[in-house]
DNA sequence: GCAAGGTC
């Protein structure tokens, strides 16, 4: 026998589904998710006799989200959303409904997706597939269109089976992709931003930005907007009232309304008042009908809670939803204002005659038969919301909001009110005037409806061609008033016009944009825009973004209806929405100092920040390298005290991996320059001034250089250890192993740096554990290598040679160009001098710019250099002393003779070392007499 | 910590 797996959007449509199928007879069965059963019976499809399982999702089966490197909120610029890749998953606790789909479609030669028959039913439906052809490849797929959950609709949709429609699925996966790039985008950027610029105010913030939220946001800023701008406008008019004793009062109303002009008035009034006889033109009687209810929708629910009962539409919602999976009333979310003709009306109405309060009107309902007052609106799924059981067991606003659905749903099946209206118009000297009253004849569903009013007005009986003098002739002068500020009804009505959100979803946004500040309420709970709501619309439409205006949206769907019509290709509509979205986000970002500003008139003055800081803080700061640990992005950051910088990576704290650049580094900056060597790439060359004296001479101040590996003088000079030396060379080697000095090769025997790639080379650090403070950044290579190469010129000093050892330690090469001389950092030639002043060092020869004082360069060398001791406590930091910031000193490095380098972390007491020169940082005297005053 | 859309 053939199995069809059947799956529907949800499990209360499976058991309709099934139930209609078998004629109520079908067998339940678990699942692996205990919400949603398997209804099993026999059908005879296709002419042949299957059996039919069917279940169900809930919902999306399967969500939207980047991948795990764009995730986090700091892993990227957030600009890379809008080209990020992005995955559909299926959540954690969607998984167990994924496993009984995988397994009963293993057991189904065909699958038919009962999913709702809306858009977002479509691409549910299509998930769906996805799931169940990826354990079943060869499994044929059908489309059930159903308008009603009804038998002979279920019949038909059956009978008429058709393939699932890709366009209608495409359009929603391009509605999924561009919501979440656009808002996490806009999202991130803003709250980064202005987090940092306003931290007294929204340091803990949440600033979204949302397609549905913000236009939500913009309606109340503009009703606001409208009423701040308002500007009262006098008129007058003429209003005329009579006492007819015993018969009552009546009012007359001028057929003119109301002039603008003073003065016109006034000519109008005189020339009433002057004969103000009046005389009865006409007496009128015609029928009036107040009518009863359409049959009720979301949005028609939600409005009427919120202005009747005064419970907001998200609570209505949510009390909606658990009367609905409590069985009291037919599913909550629905744009069905049309009863569908085969639902037992009388039935359902036949249900409430027991109540006391209703149970009465009910009766009278059946008597005359149900009739209800249909809307315009189907969503080919659900019918309109009406009781679907009877209780009087509900307390609060449960009881209240069950009571509505209940006394609609009866007023919508009863008649309308009926009355007649009496129109009495009369002149006085050829002005026009009328009056109106009211006799109610017939309640009807006003009875069993309390939320409406219709009151009559009981006019004076008066005759046609009688006449009289008014009591009252008033010319009387009125203003015109603001509009007023939008209710939460209002304001759904205006989603609903301009297609935002969906009838699911209008309560949401409501909510979000209150939780987020955005909005808040007035005492008589009118919405008005909150002062970051106010400031954000403020600054886009200062850029000239009219990000809060409904078109955006409005184009969107526009778009998407056309993708669903197969005249659009998906692809190209997705590809225009995120050029567009993309050149404002990028324009947005420029500007951003425009949001600041308008922001700055509700919270003050902006926090004074550098342009570095904030890239920083909106994680848009060029990134540095891949972090070699995880491969997540590595950027520049600041120290928390502001005070030096660090390069982190955005995988923390999960990774920790982290490089922290020396304090003599003033400024560091990350360039667009990428590194055309290092890998894996991208590495930025990172732009540094170092204070003045700290770094070797071969490093200027002010230097771009690169930290992937390639730039050996300023990997040293940070003290940055390479990152495969993580995994490949010994972080720290132990006493065992560490090579004795008898043990240590001959600089003869040394290998060429070719052949012993740096990776490999034994080194000394601190023996101190990673995460004793204490440690120190003591760095020597084991070899202590004399220099064999030469390096290419990358940095301007093409004439010195120095060290191409990574970590090489020693300055003492520059023994210059080969022909005996000495360059400086000027490309002058050294100039060979003898230190003349009394001193430690008197007689020594050195090296110095042979430009006159003040105009050479600060390039000093000692001409001995190469015969640098040995038997020196090489200080912290290797060839120069970092922990003394500003003091480089050729020819301080060494190991002790014992073949041990031993830091100098716990010996810094011990061995204070003597005052330095200020000029040269040399020990033995003071700047005064410094060598380089020759 | 982001969206909006389903649904429980």
């Amino acid at each position: 026998m053939v199995r069809i797996l059947n799956v529907a959007e949800k499990n209360d449509a499976a058991k309709t589904l099934a139930g209609l199928m078998s004629g109520g007879r079908s067998r339940k069965r678990e699942g692996f998710s205990k919400f949603n059963k398997i209804y099993e019976f026999d059908y005879n499809l296709f002419n042949q006799n299957c059996t039919m399982s069917m279940t169900s999702v809930s919902g999306h089966l399967l969500g939207c989200e980047f991948e795990a490197s764009h995730r986090k909120w700091h892993s990227c610029n957030p600009v890379s959303l809008f080209d990020a890749p992005i995955h559909k998953t299926c959540p954690e606790n969607y998984k167990d409904i994924k496993r009984t789909l995988e397994r009963e479609a293993r057991g189904c030669e065909i699958l038919v997706v009962w999913t709702d028959c809306d858009r977002e039913g479509e691409n549910i439906g299509f998930e769906v597939i996805q799931v169940c052809t990826a354990v079943k490849p060869n499994m044929r797929v059908y489309r059930a269109r159903f308008s009603e959950m009804t038998p002979g609709a279920v019949t038909r949709a059956i009978a008429n089976l058709q393939p699932p429609d890709k366009n209608v699925s495409d359009a929603v996966d391009v509605r999924q992709e561009l919501d979440l790039r656009i808002g996490a985008s806009f999202t991130r950027f803003q709250t980064m931003r202005l987090q940092k610029v306003f931290p007294n105010v929204l340091a803990d913030q949440l600033i979204s930005y949302g397609s549905c939220q913000f236009p939500t946001l913009g309606f109340v800023v503009e009703r606001y907007k409208q009423v701040q701008a308002f500007i009262p406008e006098p008129f007058w008019k003429i209003k005329v009232s009579h006492d007819l004793q015993d018969d009552g009062f009546i009012e007359f109303s001028w057929r003119r309304g109301r002039l603008f002009d003073y003065e016109a008035c006034l000519v109008l009034y005189e020339h009433v008042i002057e004969n103000p006889l009046a005389t009865v033109l006409e007496v009128k009687k015609k029928p009036k009908s107040k009518w009863r209810p359409v049959a009720l929708d979301t949005v028609e629910l939600e409005k009427l809670a919120s202005r009747k009962l005064r419970i907001n539409a998200k609570e209505t919602m949510k009390i909606a939803e658990k009367l609905y999976t409590q069985g009291f009333i037919s599913y909550p979310r629905t744009e069905t204002n049309i009863f569908p003709k085969d639902l037992n009306l009388r039935n359902l109405i036949q249900q409430q005659v027991n109540d006391q309060d209703w149970g009465e009107f009910a009766g009278h309902i059946l008597e005359d038969g149900p009739n209800p007052r249909n809307g315009n609106k189907t969503d080919q799924a659900h019918p309109p919301i009406h009781p679907t059981k009877y209780t009087n067991g509900l307390q609060g606003n449960e009881k209240r909001v069950y009571e509505f659905v209940v006394r609609h749903f009866l007023a919508c099946c009863s008649k309308d009110a009926q009355g007649q209206e009496t129109t009495v118009d009369i002149s006085i000297n050829d002005e026009y005037f009328s009056a109106s009253g009211l006799m109610i004849i017939a309640r009807n569903y006003l009875d069993v409806y309390p939320y409406d009013k219709w009151t009559g007005k009981i006019l004076p009986t008066m005759e046609e061609g009688a006449q009289f003098t008014p009591r009252t002739i008033e010319m009387n002068q009125g203003e015109t008033s603001a509009p007023s500020l939008l209710t939460e009804a209002d304001l759904i009505s205006l989603m609903d016009k301009h297609g935002i959100g969906t009838d699911a979803t209008h309560a949401e946004h409501i909510e979000t944009i209150k939780a987020r500040l955005y909005v808040g309420l007035t005492n008589d709970q009118k919405f008005i825009p909150g002062e970051l709501g106010m400031g954000l619309v403020e600054g886009y439409d200062a850029m000239g973004f009219h990000m809060s205006k409904p078109h955006l949206r409005a184009e969107l769907e526009n778009d998407l209806k056309l993708i669903c019509e197969g005249k659009k290709n998906r692809d190209v509509v997705l590809a225009d929405q995120i050029r567009k979205y993309k050149e404002v986000f990028v324009e947005a970002c420029t500007q951003a100092e425009k949001i600041d500003t308008a922001l700055a008139e509700h919270f003050g003055a902006p926090q004074q920040l550098s342009n570095q800081d904030l890239l920083q803080a909106t994680a848009m700061a060029i990134t540095v390298k891949p972090c070699s640990k995880c491969g997540m992005q590595m950027s520049l950051r600041t120290k928390k005290d502001n005070k030096g910088f660090f390069i982190g990576c955005s995988g923390y704290p999960t990774c920790r991996e982290v490089i922290w650049l020396p304090d003599y580094v003033l400024k560091a900056e990350v360039t667009e320059e990428v590194c055309p060597h290092c890998q894996p790439g991208p590495v930025n060359r990172i732009r540094f001034q170092f204070k003045r004296g700290s770094v070797p001479p071969f490093i200027p101040n002010d230097y771009t250089g690169c930290i992937g590996g390639c730039d050996n003088n300023l990997m040293e000079t940070l003290q940055i250890r390479r990152s495969s030396q993580s995994a490949a060379q010994p972080s720290q080697p132990t006493s065992s192993q560490r090579p004795a000095a008898s043990q240590r090769p001959a600089p003869s025997q040394r290998p060429a740096l070719s052949q012993a790639p740096p990776s490999r080379r034994p080194f000394y650090a601190c023996s101190k554990s990673q995460d004793d403070s204490s440690k120190c950044n003591f760095f020597l290579w084991a070899d202590n290598q004399e220099p064999t190469t030469q390096r290419s010129n990358d940095s301007g000093f093409s004439t010195l040679k120095y060290y191409n050892n990574p970590g090489g330690n020693r300055t003492s090469a520059i023994t210059g160009a080969g022909d005996g001389s000495v360059s400086c950092q000027c490309g002058q030639e050294g100039k060979l001098l003898t230190v003349q002043k009394v001193g430690p060092n008197q007689g020594r020869q050195f090296y110095a710019c042979p430009k006159p004082r003040g105009q050479g360069c600060n390039f000093f060398q000692w001409g001995d250099d190469a015969a640098a001791p040995t038997n020196y406590t090489a200080p912290r930091g290797g060839g120069y002393n970092a922990s003394q910031r500003g003091g480089y000193q050729p020819g301080l490095i060494g190991g002790r003779g014992g073949g041990h380098a031993q830091s100098n972390g716990s010996t810094t007491t011990a061995q204070r070392a003597p005052r330095k020169c200020g000029q040269c940082r040399q020990t033995g005297h003071t700047k005064k007499n410094c060598p380089m005053n020759r």
